[in-house]
DNA sequence: GTCAGTATCCAAAGCGCTTTGACAGCCATA
DNA sequence: TATGGCTGTCAAAGCGCTTTGGATACTGAC
């Protein structure tokens, strides 16, 4: 069923029908009726692509996923993030179209999502701290927004981003308050901004009590299970091991303690444990006490705020660019507790 | 820069463009050569929708990923399989376009995708056992993948999917060798089709040695580490507890491991813990020595396969449907050992 | 009875592409 | 020399929609 159709059966023109269908007020009411009726009794539905031509808007919103190239890797995070997103688009009928592709092949993604005219605005996700990407849509035009920001480009843009900075200076504080001196660092790839941030706020709780920030104690890579759980068995084996450990995702978490179980530490009373949590829906770091004490800021959350930021952007492409920090909280779980009295 | 203004700059006429573009035979060699230089060049992209308007074809296709309406939840492994398939897309120039839809609105969303013409064909992702968008889908006439089957379905149509059944009989079995007798089963929700399937096969390696099926020892749920770690712990308090488990995914088993961590229970010794593992990237279950013994298939094959299904049924939507059963690999991992002896 | 004003509706152009059908040249064949 | 078959090219139609610029009929005021 198409319009021709749909307009020749009810015996009116196409202008008509589309107009009493798109809200337009020259048409009578009656006839509005008439046509939306029909129009529902046959599931019509306008031709998304005809309608793009016709309007030069594509309807649709970008969103190219970065593969690692070195362990084929895509966040987890995504699948939450993509959830609250698409729930905006669906309810402003945007449809959502992603590349996954990997981190060494993004320009042409987006040359290519840009001229094809595929879509009215790209979502940019895992920013590093210099991202080219801010300054290629600058030049291609196209609207878009940043799930985090690059801290290292001066430009204007929009971006919707935890802050990470204030999240991991105040879990630092939390176990130098606690009385923990040697903290792990499990971070993500330091070249992701988010994870250089983190980092940042770490070392600035460390020397505002005094402490330089031992580089053994650092690690920075992407975050799996695996990743959590050898970096805190390697940190465990040092001679002088820490007590507290700063994860980057519950899934590190999950790896760090699985570490601390072979080794027969329990979190919380041997060695103090806190994570960022996304909040992820199969990953709930919930319960009454939550098993750890994390910063958390829900990854759903952000992906609601992007969609609306770019969908007002796309409405309206002139708009000055505007900058969302979502604080977290600090939620009290049971990984935390006094640093042990060294003997 | 669009065809017009192409062929204008090259004195040319736009049928001569676009054949020489889309590799027509009927346009001189010389002439083909110098316009793919001049559209290289302009970085010239034909635009998707006049294509598609033309051609009749989307150059896309459609996921419809259902969020489970009661805990807002995506299934994680979606990640893993969209990279695969993102990848077999991009090779051949489709998009993928993407909605997340509440499980009770996916009808909607389906007819929606059908009739604004967005998409050439669908995955349908999480199918149950008796799974009505087959036949809706059928009725639509749209080609379609499903990405796992939905066994009371009697229709003929194409899948894809691991051979749940058979893993799970394995992996009994291989407990049941052990000497263990009392195994619990940690399974998916089992009005999906997948976790249904992996009952039954767990159900007749039971069965096949005289060994009837505890009911108290079964749980269907949404997998999450929540839901492994709370099953566990309940199975672990009864009267009789389980001296193994069977759990439907590694984000259950990390719970159940929690779970065994908190008792004081040693995977592997005190305990058997077998997880079905989807291979995903950012939760290997790797290194020489695997820790959960586990039945493997990767999820992000799973999601090449299906695109390559897809595409070329959507290039010729007349074949005969074709199913693709997929093996599991038993793993031998640190989780699984000899029943203790009762005292 | 006229006429401006308003309320409804419509024909046709245009969005950027593919594809049909036609048309020049040109060469080889009869 | 006339004919037929290729080659390489093009003009124009058409995909399904929106939107511009009328057209028509009906008001009410004069």
């Amino acid at each position: 069923m198409n319009l021709k159709q749909l307009s020749h059966m009810l015996g009116l023109s196409q202008t008509t029908v589309s107009r009493a269908l798109n809200g337009y007020p020259e048409v009578a009411e009656a006839t509005r009726l008439r046509v939306q009726q029909a129009a529902a009794a046959h599931n019509y539905r306008p031709n998304a692509r005809a309608k793009g031509l016709a309007t030069g808007r594509a309807l649709a919103v970008g969103h190219v996923i970065p593969v690692s190239s070195q362990h084929e890797m895509v966040n987890p995070v995504f699948a939450d993030f993509i959830a609250g997103a698409s729930e905006i688009y669906r309810r402003h009928g945007y449809d959502m179209v992603i590349t996954a592709v990997s981190d060494d092949a993004e320009e042409r993604a987006y040359r290519d999502m840009a001229a094809k005219g595929a879509v009215d605005g790209i979502i940019v996700h895992g920013p590093r701290g210099a991202d080219e990407r801010i300054g290629l849509l600058r030049e291609i035009g196209l609207p878009f927004v940043v799930h985090g920001r690059a801290s290292r480009v001066t430009a204007d843009y929009n971006w919707v981003d935890v802050d990470n900075r204030s999240a991991f200076r105040r879990a630092t504080e939390f176990l130098l308050d606690l009385g923990h001196r040697r903290i792990a660092l499990i971070n993500g790839l330091e070249k992701m901004d988010f994870a250089a941030r983190r980092r940042a706020g770490y070392e600035q709780a460390l020397h505002d009590r005094g402490i330089a920030p031992d580089p053994a104690l650092g690690r920075s890579g992407e975050m799996t299970e695996a990743y959590g759980h050898g970096s805190a068995r390697e940190l465990l084996a040092l001679p002088d091991p820490p007590t507290a450990f700063l994860g980057s995702s519950i899934i590190c978490a999950l790896g760090i303690r699985r570490a601390l179980d072979e080794v027969g530490l329990r979190p919380g009373r041997d060695v103090s444990v806190i994570t960022h949590d996304d909040d992820l829906s199969y990953l709930r770091n919930g319960g009454d006490v939550p098993t750890f004490t994390a910063t958390r800021s829900s990854v759903r959350r952000a992906g609601r705020l992007c969609a609306e930021r770019l969908i007002a952007l796309v409405g309206d492409p002139g708009q000055p660019a505007r900058q969302t920090l979502l604080e977290t909280e600090l939620i009290m779980g049971q990984s935390t507790g006094p640093a042990p009295q060294r003997p």
